[in-house]
DNA sequence: TAATTTCGGACATATGATATCCGTAAAGGA
DNA sequence: TCCTTTACGGATATCATATGTCCGAAATTA
């Protein structure tokens, strides 16, 4: 069981998207670039995030990708469901159904009334994304500014404005 | 990102050996009709099972499957990593080194020094991991003779220890 | 000895992740 | 108006993994 890359892709552009100053759209092919990643699929990953309503793509030249709402508002599993779905890591195939045991009532097992290995399964996954939905990009860009040195950032950012 | 249906077997089966008399083993043949899945294929499951210590394998007629250690000292972690392994569900693919504007010690990420991203993925990892290690075997069994009647219990007993 | 069982490997198939390519439409600049 | 740039959507190819089956070897018991 693996998150895909373009779940990694998607947070760093985010993170990226969040520190572009306001007005300014960043295309899908500098996007790539700056990050090393094909340019081609990347673009997937970022249709995906156009269609979850967390960036807004802009068509022509002077085109590209902005944030659609403010950093604050936008949260890491708000990324993460926009690229991998929004399906439990656990699925239930239900395998008490062929219990030769069990009878009506106790087969079941649905999303109200979980069977007790459900229940326990998909406790752990509201865990994980309970912890996903308390970070904001905002928090993210804090850290970043936190850790990095400002010229470093600085530089990252005139970069960024030089291709736009 | 999905966990394998064979983690759902797993946890059924050790639910199952858990709740079998002392001495007894439960043939992979049996645990698969029980269930209703694959024979051949929760073999593999079972044998992974085995090799993490959880359940012990014998040989021959009468031989089959139990538990290795008591059911309080099993927890659900334990059961998925024998199945899925113990990587984590977010890989750093370290796409920060590719950014042409960090030097040098920025662009690490290692899991001593994750990066701002993967430090935010760990740590949701953690929250998943500690849920699930939280819940043991002997919980489970404990829910289990809760939420099912006796009577049915000792159905599913009976029909078991008719074929081992 | 014969039947039963785990064990390990080999193999086949299906599904999903990764990646590329192309045509279309929209928007901006010359 | 024309050309370039861009997102968008679909089609396709490739690779890894999950799923499933089969077989022979070794061990154990009746």
């Amino acid at each position: 069981m693996q998150l895909k890359n373009q779940v990694e892709w998607a947070l760093h552009c985010c993170s990226v998207l969040a520190a572009v100053p306001e007005g300014k759209a960043v295309p899908a092919s500098v996007l790539a670039e700056f990050h090393g990643v094909p340019k081609d699929y990347l673009a997937k990953a970022l249709q995906n995030l156009a269609q979850a309503g967390i960036i807004i793509g802009t068509l022509g030249p002077s085109g590209g990708y902005r944030l659609a709402n403010d950093p604050a508002e936008v949260t890491f599993l708000d990324i993460i469901e926009a690229i991998e779905g929004q399906r439990l890591t656990f699925v239930c195939n239900g395998i008490r159904r062929n219990n030769p045991c069990l009878t009506g009532d106790e087969k079941r097992c649905t999303m109200a009334q979980p069977c007790v290995v459900a229940k326990v399964m998909w406790d752990a996954d509201e865990a994980w994304r309970n912890h996903l939905r308390s970070v904001r990009l905002s928090d993210l860009l804090k850290t970043l500014s936190d850790e990095i040195p400002a010229d470093i950032l600085d530089k990252g950012q005139a970069w960024m404005l030089d291709r736009c």
